[in-house]
DNA sequence: TTGTAAGCGTTATCAG
DNA sequence: CTGATAACGCTTACAA
């Protein structure tokens, strides 16, 4: 098999805890020895076995991570700086799909636990009770991503969804937009989602709009999903002038149907989204969206679950990082009336 | 601590050999002790403690995946694909971020087989001597996605870049295009990329159709580099009728500029592109593309691995999956002349 | 500063 | 069928 420790000591006429000293520069080595020993390690091409080494110090430097679906953008980003940022602290990331499945993602959890990983980053699209029991069974770090668990003491990293979704649709109205639709998540368990849709209403409430409960419509994250029920609002009498889907996914989906039964987008009817992934910049026409940190969202979020693990204590619970409203192609002024 | 083997096996009074034989039951135990040790178990929650298994075993259970780029519809799909074949193996998949550098890829190559994971699947936009180094030097299994390391005796999963690039090329042709640009990657190095030069030429030159080098750009797997590259294309004297990328993202670029430039797609120009990964669908026009069955390519890539961990003998070292051209609405007819 | 030896939690070998 | 006991490769008191 590979060179051991053994064979180092072995070599270098010193005793396996020498080797395991100069390796770990964990206590003093007299130089010549620690010369000695770092050519035979050198000489010998050894490397110390991560296994063996996590046995006896129980800790494995891995960190799961569950998403419900890694195929898009927003993932990607995220899992990209989840993954620069891990290898920096000498972690390494293990990847678990939940396909949005409640039980998946409790299987995960499980699997994760006895794989001895030392914290879990979760991304879900809602929160159960299966969720909270199993962690209110479990003292395994955990940090959510845009899912508040805070009542549960779960850290979470995301943006002010209120605050965002408010200036949008404020934004919104600004621009001479009164009648305006709204496709949303739609879950009750996603306490974020219901923040967007409290930003929604009280922007509009604030300027005298009265909140139109059949405007608001949900996609559940999908392109498809948003199609449809753009679809739903193109059947309406009174169409809308603006719709605001709350992920960059939906609104493509939304602007598509718009397009495809022969809207111009925002000529007819201004279409703005929520995220600022890659494809805000890619569709044509670009869209006008809340722009989320979403690298950095990724990056605090790794930072905190390994300060978890370290046990240092955080100062709050959720983690607001910044977010602004950025002005592309896909709205524009309302100028009849 | 958590309960161990131990801790069973005194609860039950047995030995801890039998409670390993009744957890893997590797060798018969009498049904009676077995009920006594499942019980014990249950009511302890033990869970067997992988790392110590591994340390015993040398199996980690743990196969490494290299990407150049999470952050995109095709890495996502395959990720997802390898993820979850993988775990019905039992296997997990742990994830590095390359961002296509090359001495980033060797250093997760070493990083990864010193971890100890039991294979590694790599996708790399090129293959360099460092990697060819790397790899003579290790027994690691290794299979490829997308890219030719044959001559290394190292498998690969892919597509038929020659056909796929010469069909599409010659469906061009029957549509009336003669002068077809191509945004291609453009390493030298990816013999897939150099295949797909080459059907292109091909059905050119069957179709007598002089290759004009002029009309091969590169694009290098991006998006704003395909735009480019099509400003580059928009300033000839004499402009192609049609644009093949070799990417979706690289198409998208592409119609991007042209739309931008006050083009119409694809009623001034046709844009083409290879992959058919969701972008395509999402975008409008919804882009005319060679299909490649991408969720297959990485469900073949980790059973490919297994087998390979396994030590089954593999029939061959080119997997090429099965292609197909969806026509959808990026591409017309050309009908002046 | 260095070495000895006792684990870490399993599996595997070998008696019984 | 069951039980000791020796590994696995490493870290870490405890001695020297």
């Amino acid at each position: 098999m590979a060179v051991t420790i053994k064979d180092v000591a072995k070599e270098a006429n010193v005793s396996i805890s020498t080797v395991s000293r100069v390796i770990n520069d964990s206590k003093p080595v007299s130089d010549e020895i620690k010369q000695r020993v770092m050519e035979v390690i050198r000489r010998l091409g050894y490397t110390p076995n991560p296994i063996a080494r996590n046995l006896v110090t129980k800790k494995t430097q891995l960190v799961g991570v569950i998403v419900p679906d890694i195929a898009n953008f927003y993932m990607g980003e995220v899992l990209n700086a989840i993954e620069e940022i891990a290898k920096t602290y000498g972690y390494d990331i293990i990847l678990c799909n939940s396909y949005g499945e409640i039980k998946q993602e409790i299987h995960y959890l499980k699997l994760l636990s006895s794989k001895q990983v030392e914290g879990i980053i979760f991304l879900t699209h809602e929160l159960s009770e299966e969720h909270r029991e199993f962690f209110s069974g479990s003292d395994m770090p955990v940090v959510m991503i845009n899912r508040d668990a805070s009542d549960m003491g779960i850290a979470a990293v995301t943006v002010n969804h209120f605050d965002a979704s408010y200036e949008m649709t404020q934004h919104l109205i600004n621009y001479g937009h009164k009648r305006i639709a709204l496709i949303r998540n739609g879950s009750t368990k996603d306490v974020f989602g219901i923040e967007q849709l409290e930003g929604y209403a009280a922007a509009l409430e604030e300027a005298g709009i009265e909140v139109d409960l059949s405007l608001v419509l949900e996609g559940h994250f999908s392109t498809e999903l948003a199609y449809e029920a753009t679809k739903n609002i193109l059947s309406m009498e009174k169409l809308p002038t603006a719709i605001f889907a709350t992920t960059d996914a939906m609104a493509i989906g939304s602007i598509n149907c718009l397009v495809d039964s022969g809207y111009k987008v925002p000529d007819d009817i201004s279409v703005v989204s929520f995220y600022d992934t890659e494809l805000a910049r890619m569709y044509r026409p670009q869209l006008t969206t809340i722009h989320q940190p979403i690298y950095d969202i990724g990056a605090v979020a790794i930072r905190l679950i390994i300060k978890k693990i370290r046990k240092e204590e955080l100062d709050k619970l959720i983690f607001t990082l910044p977010h602004t409203l950025v002005e592309r192609d896909s709205l524009r002024r309302v100028v009849e009336e």
